[in-house]
DNA sequence: ACCAGTATTTTGTCTGGACTTGACATCGCA
DNA sequence: TGCGATGTCAAGTCCAGACAAAATACTGGT
């Protein structure tokens, strides 16, 4: 009965959480972990690599691994399209267009999306609900130099996010996430009062170094974001 | 020159990003895609494993693989240890207990913790300055029942979080994030204005399947958790 | 037409062997 | 003493081959 690497992990995470082997010290070479667990060293290999992705143990060539001292704590978020959000809780989703318009993009924006002087964006504004009770507040500007075709595209029906996901198929983003307080508008949209903190995600999307859009997302009040591990 | 694994994802999330393999489709065999690179089954499958990893691509056995019609975006964040996070931007760290006391948990923390009437927790508030400013408030409730020597520890010098992982060297956490108003408390600890929006962590942490402790984490006004992909 | 069992395909994992790379140690020479 | 060349160790990567497991496709019987 061979060890998988998935056993040999547990086991080790167990050793570890038991305090058998302490912070900082050192963990034995992958060859003896392959004796003493019967497998081959590649097998050792994988489960001390995925230990040392998940942050637990510290691996140096040479030294050898070690458990970390402070064990890095990451934490990983979905950052779900809200449509599929609302759907998986078993909820009725409902999208509305809010707002419409193609303008000279503001110096603000402009600054975000490296734009030139007079460049022009779209800009939409819209909600989203679950169970017909105002869910998310979404604020979507779109880099029309970078994606000309948003000019015309019809965002009346369903919501920028997913027809942007046909444009641009992977990408990379910087997502920041921080606490805001409600405006008039905001309050009067998210039916709650003035003044009120509401979780806010911003997001600028890049491609190919550019940044083609930047969507300001505002959550209903009482949101939160949870994740274990 | 063979490639390596690292070659064929970038190679392969390359054809992605370019629209080459569109959503939904599906991608080559590991065999197929061994033989076009010139490499063994196992470097495509290391590769196609961490992309899978990553949300980009979805495998299934039998039918293949298949680019991800919605790139799950999943954002990872590192969760500090807030003294780490000041004094890696350069500023200098102060800490101060406001309050220490040992009481029995109050009906929220007890439903929360799964305590028993009568059982006592160890409550601490305390402050994380960066560069002289307020940085945190961190409410901490240790379970007394399971961590008996969290009533004699002295936490006058530096806080609980740098105790507590000596404690238990690795658990499982349940962190979740929201947006809060500051009560007068808070204001003047955190030196802003009552009602003033202010993004919070709450975690409890687990082991052997029973939390030990809770804390929520106050970030000082204006705090953004940023990351990016 | 339906169903159960079987074959096939594709990914998942493992093995034992090899070479590479980075980091440290040490030796020899100036 | 100082310093660069060399050695050594442990992790990092790779390979070819093998079997396992899951999911689908197929096939024959009722």
């Amino acid at each position: 009965m061979p060890a998988t690497y998935r056993d040999i992990k547990t086991d080790i995470l167990g050793k570890i959480t038991r305090g058998e082997w302490k912070p900082g010290s050192l963990i034995p070479g992958e060859l003896d972990l392959a004796e003493t667990y019967g497998s081959a060293r590649a097998t050792v290999n994988r489960a001390m690599r995925e230990l040392a992705d998940e942050g637990i143990i510290e691996r140096k060539r040479k030294s050898g691994s070690r458990v970390r001292l402070t064990p890095l704590r990451q934490a990983r978020f979905d950052i779900p399209v809200v449509r599929h959000e609302i759907e998986e809780q078993g909820r009725s989703y409902r999208y509305a267009l809010i707002r419409s318009e193609v303008i000279a993009a503001p110096d603000w924006l402009r600054a975000r999306l490296a734009l030139a002087p007079g460049d022009r964006v779209r800009h939409l504004v819209c909600l989203h609900f679950g169970d017909g009770t105002p869910w998310q507040h979404e604020d979507r500007w779109i880099n029309l130099t970078l994606l000309p075709q948003a000019e015309s595209a019809d965002f009346s029906a369903s919501g920028p996010t997913e027809w942007l996901m046909s444009q641009i198929p992977f990408s990379s983003v910087e997502i920041s996430i921080a606490a805001t307080a409600a405006d008039e508008v905001l309050a009067q949209h998210l039916d709650c009062a003035p003044g009120d903190p509401l979780l806010m995600t911003e997001r600028s999307t890049r491609w190919n170094d550019q940044t083609v859009t930047y969507v300001r997302l505002v959550h209903r009040p009482g949101h939160r974001m949870t994740t274990r591990y």
